[in-house]
RNA sequence: GGCGGCGUACCCAAGCGGUUAAGGGAGCAGUCUGCAAAACUGCGAUUCAUCGGUUCAAGUCCGAUCGCCGCCUCCA
């Protein structure tokens, strides 16, 4: 295997990435189960997915980990606000959660641990931090000390000092140092309560990640995985307290990738300028489901994961063309050829070169733009070599190979293009209908009445259907 | 205020010291076609925000300037 390269965000700056054991621990924080996900959410899932995609491909056995955080004081908040049971809020979003993980192709991780079914190992990890001296407790809530941490801010590279400079760090008169953090938080009247050495109540927000990292994947982690936004302060958290309780390193590898943009704006729910997963499939419900997740994938893929990538419909829609151009690639292959053709000789080295790219630009920090740049430039070479005659058709499992690491070209041709798709335009015209007027269509044709062929075919464009007529005589319909 | 990132053609976007600056979209031209559309092919930055510097060699390293963004508070 060729070495694979990966931005630390430890040591800020790309590492070999070494996995002798052929066994690779992988844990991204997920979700906090409160409220429907956004784009943002899909671009972490989707980076995470083709990552350990990537890394199986590469013959590497994973273990991937992503957490549901289903209880915490936006999930209280909600439940209140609606007068429902938190539990049932958090089963509500876990539920739209996996099935807008299903709508992009995304492969359920091997553990998707609860935070709720956690508990003990949580409260057995704080009782040691508090035993050790480096958590104590205040009326029933448990803090971390930072200051017992020598290395506190490593990862994000942040001074205490500074950081209290800033300002904007809660003041909480009862903690010995603004920046100490909850580990447990005693509940308050009608609040989700557990018992606790420190009397009932619920575990703050980063030591569930420690916990069922821990259960899951031991001690120390291969990759742990996340938004920048998670660098400081829950990232930074979960180091010292998981550190300060075993004593080992806590990660190897930390991966963060940046944001989904509007108007290069953060996309958020404090600015209100986000986008649900959900609405955007329903946005475009003219295509087919797995065709607009995979055009959301490819757009996603189109900007390396460390960047921001600013959404709008121009960048969808030319990742719609763009993805197109394969599945194009694809069908004339089923159309024109078949696996019994001989190959030409010399085409194996040439495919072995591309794969050689392609492998190159994955394992440099998995460099999706630059994979996807690989695939098209294959495509353009296979259609000359197509146009020529010559028999290319085992090319396709080498894109179809491609595609399902990045969560592409899992669609048939047929399907991508033309299979029975309904124009937002015209919901009122029946499938039926656009037959009748194609088949009408063909006969004037076939009596070389333009005339007519060419009202109907403006008549189709109106409903926002393209007709394409083909070599042999036959007409498609596209969208 | 502290820390970090970014600025490459009309748009999106790779490239991170060394042949002619990837790729996609859009546009234009050609092939095909009854005409279209679609598809395919071809064309496109002497230049990488600006100004200095280092080097035999710089979008690529260093410094300054301008502009944009993020973290420092829950956040993917």
């Amino acid at each position: 295997m060729t070495p694979l390269y990966l931005f630390n965000t430890l040591a800020s700056k790309k590492q070999p990435f070494l996995y002798p054991s052929g066994r690779v621990t992988l844990y991204v924080c997920g979700i906090t189960a409160y409220d429907h996900c956004h784009l943002g959410h899909a671009r972490s899932a989707i980076i995470f997915d083709a990552i350990r995609n990537y890394l199986e491909y590469k013959g590497l056995t994973v273990c991937y980990v992503k957490n549901f955080t289903d209880i915490d004081d936006k999930i209280i908040h909600r439940a209140a606000a609606e007068q429902r049971p938190w539990k049932e809020v958090a089963e509500q979003f876990i539920a739209s959660y996996n099935a807008d993980m299903a709508r992009l192709g995304v492969r359920p991780p091997t553990v998707s641990p609860k935070a709720t079914d956690h508990i003990p190992r949580m409260i057995q990890i704080i009782e040691k931090l508090v035993a050790t001296g480096a958590a104590y407790v205040i009326e029933g809530d448990v803090y971390f000390e930072v200051s017992t941490a020598i290395s506190y801010g490593i990862l994000s590279r942040k001074k205490p000092e500074q950081l209290l400079a800033g300002a904007r760090v809660e003041i909480d008169e009862r903690k010995r140092n603004p920046l100490d953090f909850a580990l447990w938080k005693a509940s308050k009247p009608g609040e989700p309560v557990w018992d606790s050495p420190w009397g009932p109540g619920r575990p703050g927000w980063h030591i569930e990640c420690s916990a069922m990292a821990m259960e899951y994947l031991g001690e120390t982690v291969d990759i742990h995985g996340g938004g920048s936004d998670l660098i400081f302060p829950h990232h930074e958290n979960e180091i010292v307290q998981s550190e300060t309780y075993t004593g080992k390193p806590f990660v190897s590898c930390f991966i963060h990738h940046g944001f989904v943009t509007i108007a290069d704006e953060k996309m958020s729910k404090s600015l209100g300028n986000f986008l649900f997963i959900r609405d955007i499939f329903e946005q475009f419900a003219h295509f087919p489901e797995a065709v607009f997740g995979e055009v959301l994938r490819f757009y996603l893929l189109s900007v390396h994961y460390r960047s921001a990538i600013d959404f709008s419909s121009d960048n969808l829609r030319s990742a719609k063309q763009g993805l197109d151009n394969l599945y194009t690639l694809l069908q004339r292959l089923d159309e024109t050829q078949s696996l019994s053709q001989p190959a030409p000789p010399g085409l194996d080295d040439v495919l072995a070169s591309y794969e050689a790219k392609w492998e190159a630009a994955m394992d440099d920090d998995f460099n999706t733009p630059e994979a996807l740049a690989v695939m098209q430039t294959l495509r353009a070479y296979i259609n000359t070599r197509l146009s020529a005659g010559d028999a290319v058709y085992f090319v396709r499992a080498l894109f179809v190979r491609w595609g399902a690491v990045l969560g592409l070209l899992q669609v048939s041709p047929e399907v991508w293009r033309y299979d029975g798709w309904l124009s937002p335009l015209v919901e009122c015209i029946s499938e039926a209908t656009v037959q009748a007027w194609i088949a009408e269509r063909e006969a004037a044709r076939g009596r070389r009445d333009w005339a007519t062929s060419d009202a109907i075919r403006k008549r189709l464009a109106e409903t926002g259907i393209v007709i394409e007529d083909r070599p042999d005589g036959t007409t498609r319909i596209k969208r």
